[in-house]
DNA sequence: GGTCAGGGTAGCC
DNA sequence: GGCTACCCTGAC
């Protein structure tokens, strides 16, 4: 069914959920805390409750146990083996990376069982707006605040609501100080324009999965709100542009402490990463930001 | 209650 | 391209 190693896939559709025995390069702590994604929360018992797509998930790794509930099989087949990339070899590409230097091996080996998410488009657009000189947890509230004003109720789940990521109208016909009321700051300009052009051109964000990285950065760019990290975030996370190398304060700070890159500006530093991890820059930065931010390293 | 920094961007040269 | 002004919020 996928190609990512593993042992047996129990089904178990009655108690809607699917166990994976023996799969390899998946932790959730890892996944979900790597700043990829936003929409997240770990629970009590260390497991984590999201939506995506419009499916509220729970997902857990106990011992060599992978398991995955509030799914059936056929959402577990369309949507999640998709969602967490199960057909990519990770192991191929952290046998890769680690080879480069001690620094990402230490890193891969820290972050081993990340995943990069393949995500809504036109919801990593917004999401990545909002992260502009903003905080990781702030991010987050701004984000659930939002789709619970302007999204649409999914389920509730462990005792709590799930609402989807609004669209892009539901923004557009919205005031800009109602969008402010959600605390993104001076940001509220730029979902209200981003989302407005969206609507006007008709365009379809996902569809930029089919063109280059380099045709679809400079097309984000051309958003309101949207520079050379913020669109490098969307690539990555939401249209599959691995050769994507986002530069943010850590990457910042692990080019500096690791790669001899004091006096680099952003974008060199950019060009210097996809030059350096070429079409895998997207781990690579993955694995580095993860590493030096769980541990401050720079700080 | 000031100061600082957070997954930066826009606008100007 | 590089530099600067600016942006809001929560934590200390």
């Amino acid at each position: 069914m996928f190609l990512e190693e593993h042992d047996e896939v129990i089904i178990d559709d009655e108690n809607r959920s699917i166990t994976i025995k023996g799969l390899k390069n998946f932790n959730p702590k890892h996944i979900f805390e790597c700043g990829q994604c936003f929409r997240w929360d770990p629970e009590e018992d260390g497991s984590y409750t999201g939506i995506a797509f419009g499916k509220v998930l729970n997902v857990s790794k106990v011992d060599d146990l992978v398991v995955f509930k509030n799914t059936n099989f056929e959402d577990f087949k369309n949507i999640w083996v998709e969602y967490f990339d199960l057909n990519r070899r990770y192991s191929e590409i952290k046998e890769m990376l680690s080879k480069k230097d001690k620094y990402l091996n230490e890193a891969v080996k820290f972050g081993d069982g990340i995943r990069i998410l393949k995500q809504d488009g036109w919801e990593m657009l917004i999401s990545f707006i909002i992260s502009a000189n903003n905080r990781i947890p702030m991010i987050k509230r701004v984000i659930d605040t939002l789709s619970k004003k302007y999204g649409v109720f999914v389920q509730n789940y462990n005792g709590k609501d799930f609402y989807s990521f609004p669209s892009p109208i539901a923004f557009a016909e919205t005031h800009m100080q109602e969008i402010r009321a959600c605390s993104t700051g001076f940001r509220d300009k730029y979902i209200k324009k981003t989302s407005e052009a969206v609507i006007l051109e008709d365009f379809e964000v996902n569809s930029l999965r089919e063109v280059s990285g380099d045709e679809c950065r400079k097309k984000l760019m051309s958003y309101s709100g949207v520079g050379a990290k913020v669109a490098d975030c969307i690539a990555l996370f939401g249209m599959q542009k691995y050769d994507s190398f986002p530069v943010d304060v850590w990457v910042k700070r692990v080019m500096q402490e690791f790669y001899n890159a004091q006096d680099m500006s952003l974008p060199k530093m950019r060009k210097f990463g996809v030059e350096l991890f070429g079409k895998d820059a997207g781990f690579a930065q993955q694995y580095l930001f993860y590493y030096v931010r769980e541990n401050q390293i720079g700080k």
